[in-house]
DNA sequence: CTGAAAGCGCTTACAG
DNA sequence: CTGAAAGCGCTTACAG
């Protein structure tokens, strides 16, 4: 690794010696930042005009309006959204927790969020729980302590105390990723993962095969009920069930899937298919067996789960479920927002559906 | 696509028939929740001894401590943080600029910034630029409208207006990703892409391909950079630097790979080696010489620059360029802690360097 | 169309 | 170890 730390020679002088370190005023608490006061004294009016002109600007007349702007720009200006939370009751800030933003369907939801938040000129405020429910609880308190608007939250399964905090904060909540599986709080955005499951068994079966495995990682909530789903239709078909399962908790990954399958295949030469509760995992059972010179679909059939970016790339092309996950950011923030602006939603709960994506590897 | 918008029985009912609906308490703009002087009241305790006991325990007596751990517990009382922020003059929010979320090379450095941030209990509030300075320069401002503790921002290329309003804010920053190819406000982490570049086609020229070709999607600052660190080596030893040259400002994409790889070897088949300046392009590239039956890299060899997670997985492995994403995210925000800890930092520049990794591909 | 008064829920010195 | 007073920077009715 080429590790060499090095001074760089800054281009410009920042206006203070010590940059970072706040001007600590003498015993005060301020920060030398321009405030709604003194701009109204540079404009030489009250400082609620000076507030009216910034979020209620056809109130005040455009001459007025035009000394506000300039003097706000030359100075500037920028509002303390904390004074303007505390005292309007609004914080214009939408809570997040999802289980963690290195993965990329988190990452995909998020931008779902994101650009339905920008638009309606709300901030994004997001947690990581990595997967567990203590960790979850912990931050959806501290994310409440910023007096969100409103809250979206990954996933039916919490802890009580978690579902006490959300409900005593008393603002919309969606909860997101899965419908139909658990106590919905509030609102309720995205789909049956059991159905997936379910479907990916049924076609696996349709083609013919018969000795078909599951590999998963991470099993959280919504893997285990993927699999469910996916295992019950085997059952249904008098097949083997446990014999061909291989899960784990670590998360999942490229690398990961090539190990699982290279486990699976050395145990159970004769599996023909195996479905992989995430789409890296697949990749990573197809660059195995294609270094093991297995032909797929012809010996081993892949199949993944969540369409991700390179499943329509890869050779052979992988056979997955599409899921709907910008989407489902985008309308669960769509529903908080026009609940929080008074306008009626047509539902409280969207289930978005999947979409089975027949390709070559399966 | 499966679509069937259906309402699900909730589970429980929220105590409010309408859910997320404010309780408007006539006139005023009280939310109903519970305050400070709530759990002051309950305690029969004064105000500032609830908050103390909260924000510096050691200064409560054990029993009367509690007593009020108790009470908070049990009235599910959240400090609200506006009214502490504008109380104490600190959020212990830290703002986050970056291109998108959905480029897993920023979802990687947000991680290293979130472990960070949430070991020392500050919050996360991020915004995307998507690669436009003229929104960079709107979601910075809307960001220090929540009055950050510190801020991070992507790259060294910024409006005047930016900078401007950064200086202005007066807090501690960190210019993120690159180091030495530009001015620096304040703090900065990251590594010279140029450097990058340039090594990579001193390992390509050193195997010996001679007909070298460069595949750029994006061409944000920071990929023409490496590339011109790439051309600048390539001209060193007189081969064609514009020739075998194609670049896009669409997104990287696993898919854009191939397309980009296939027009070029259609224009120029003697191409012998292709530097991708993002891994996901260099996977799509190699999808493709696969379906071409091209044989890499004795045909055609093929570089990436990130080393993302299917990498040393993919057939044939991948050779490419390490970056220190979560580092990068993860040292800037402990820079700027350190700072608003007035705790010192060694240095104010760090640059984490890159690690080319020669694998099968290259 | 503009302004004076009160208050949002905390924390910061300062007392005791 | 605990508390009374003042204030952080805005917005919300209410006047005029």
């Amino acid at each position: 690794m080429v590790l060499f730390p090095q001074n760089y020679k800054k281009g410009i002088e920042v206006s203070r010696d010590n940059a970072g370190v706040k001007p600590a005023k003498s015993g005060s608490r301020a920060k030398g930042r321009i405030t709604l006061n003194d701009v109204a004294k540079t404009v030489g009016v009250s400082a609620i005009t000076i507030s009216r002109a910034l979020n209620d600007p056809d109130k005040v007349k455009p001459v007025l309006r035009a000394r506000i702007e300039k003097a706000v720009a030359e100075l500037n200006y920028v509002p303390n959204r904390a004074a303007r939370s505390l005292a309007a009751g609004s914080t214009q800030t939408l809570a997040v927790v999802i289980p963690t933003i290195s993965n990329t369907v988190f990452s995909n939801v998020l931008k779902g969020i994101y650009d339905q938040t920008i638009e309606h000129n709300y901030e994004v405020l997001f947690a990581n729980t990595y997967y567990s429910l203590q960790n979850e609880e912990k931050v959806i308190s501290k994310l409440l302590a910023q007096y969100p608007d409103g809250i979206i939250t990954t996933g039916l399964d919490m802890t009580e105390r978690s579902k006490e905090l959300l409900q005593a904060a008393n603002i919309p909540l969606v909860q997101i990723m899965e419908v139909g599986a658990g106590e919905v709080l509030d609102m309720n955005v995205g789909f049956s993962h059991f159905d997936a499951g379910a479907s990916m068994a049924e076609y696996l079966l349709a083609q013919g095969y018969r000795n078909i495995g599951f590999l998963g990682a991470q099993m959280d909530f919504r893997s285990q009920r993927r699999m469910q789903g996916f295992l019950s239709k085997l059952a249904d078909a008098n097949l083997e069930t446990d014999k061909y399962l291989m899960t784990t908790t670590i998360p999942s990954s490229v690398k990961l899937g090539g190990h699982m399958i290279a486990d699976l295949l050395s145990e159970h030469p004769q599996v023909d298919a195996v479905f992989c509760n995430n789409d890296d995992l697949a990749y990573g059972a197809i660059f195995e067996c294609q270094r093991r010179k297995l032909r797929i679909p012809e010996q081993i059939a892949i199949a993944g789960f969540n369409d991700l970016d390179a499943s329509a790339s890869i050779n052979p092309s992988l056979t997955t479920i599409r899921t709907p996950l910008y989407e489902i950011g985008n309308r669960a923030t769509e529903l908080l927002i026009n609940t929080l602006k008074r306008r009626p939603n047509l539902s409280k709960t969207l289930d978005l559906g999947f979409e089975l994506i027949a390709r070559d590897s399966a």
